[in-house]
DNA sequence: CTTTTATGACCGAGCGCTCGCTCAGTAAAT
DNA sequence: ATTTACTGAGCGAGCGCTCGGTCATAAAAG
């Protein structure tokens, strides 16, 4: 479990100048990531990408080796801000007494601000080389993590009641699942809730569970 | 609303006799489904479908118009196997007291079994023509008012405790999606819970939700 | 009954084109 | 002079789909 530097360097690259390297990338990652949500990854081709990222296609394989490499990065760019966001929000709830419910407030409110990247990565996962696929995955995972974390904290210092691991788990699963929910059941959610609509009622839903086996 | 005979007539066809039709497309159907959930929809070629199909591409294409055509076919077979299990499954549990753990329980079934085919819909759908993948969307919420039913259903004969038409709606969301996450992470669940596990622990965490606010 | 014509299902070589990727060359910096 | 970054015309594999044709069967004509 390494620091901020992902496995981003596990990209080949043609060029020496590092930071140039994470510049020039920036662009392609943003220019990609939003072609792919707009159009999907198969789609989208390599000359747009390159044009939207502002550079030449010659270029674009200078970064990187694969149409394949540029996806592997959006998917690494995303869960980068999701991790930012989640981090920050966590550290604006670490107090009071109803933690656990702004815990997922503020974890909801990530998936809304990001839906589409969270979108993207439900669908284009698949089209990703299986080790790099892999990765994608287990990232998703740490997320789950996060909140078991919190959950276990809160459960060690009484805030919650005790329960198993297994429940914990499944409990941060859950959470985990139903943000994302609000991601791919929006078109349709969103005629009759809104999103503080939808967080007050799932929050309700996630409370009563841990509640109730009291 | 219709009965069986889906919109799946709007297809085009070049072929007079129906029940051929309705013959070869099912071996269209049956061959393309394992394809697309071995390789995805775009790494699939018309030709691979036309073979493990049985039948030329020449042929192929006097049976549907497009590949889109396939996919959307592919679609419409798999909602209909949803929608055949889940009927069957509420037929089972039409009385007793715990009668929404069952339901619960025949829904999860059916995710379970159908995992892979669940899985195709949320990852190829983006890739259907705009009109089709509306219709696509309709049949996914078609089965979440099943349930729906089955819940408003319950709570009128006092089998369970009356709640706002919101709250029911979003119960019956909840247990669709928690269906469905089963089919996308049990890659990692499997490793610690069987299915049986699974369901019970959240059938006790849909009822715990329910029961609370009594 | 035999021959002719018409029809509907099936076939697959090949067309037209797209797209991922390369590489010979240019320009600037050192 | 050498290295580094950049360029875009072009390659060629592979794709979705077409279309001219074959064959079996059936209806019509003799």
């Amino acid at each position: 479990m390494q620091e901020h530097p992902t496995h981003t360097q596990e990209v080949a690259t043609q060029v020496k100048n590092p930071d140039l390297v994470e510049r020039r990338r920036r662009q392609i990652v943003d220019a990609a990531a939003k072609l792919f949500i707009a159009q999907g990854f198969h789609k989208t081709t390599t000359r747009q990408i390159a044009r939207a990222a502002g550079v030449s296609i010659g270029s674009l394989y200078e970064y990187v080796a694969s149409k394949e490499d540029v996806l592997y990065l959006v998917c690494e760019f995303i869960h980068q801000e999701v991790d930012r966001g989640v981090a920050e929000a966590m550290q604006r709830t670490t107090v009071g007494k109803e933690v656990l419910a702004e815990v997922i407030r503020e974890y909801f409110l990530v998936c809304h601000r990001m839906s589409d990247f969270i979108l993207l990565i439900y669908q284009e996962t698949r089209s990703l080389p299986a080790v790099w696929r892999k990765r994608v995955l287990e990232n998703e995972l740490r997320i789950t993590g996060v909140l078991v974390e919190v959950l276990a904290g809160l459960a060690d210092c009484g805030d919650l009641p005790a329960m198993g691991n297994e429940k914990l788990e499944m409990v941060a699963h859950n959470i985990t699942v139903l943000g994302h929910m609000w991601t791919f059941r929006r078109w349709y959610l969103a005629r009759q809730y809104s999103i503080e609509d939808y967080i007050r009622m799932q929050t309700e839903f996630i409370l009563g569970t841990i509640a109730r086996q009291v």
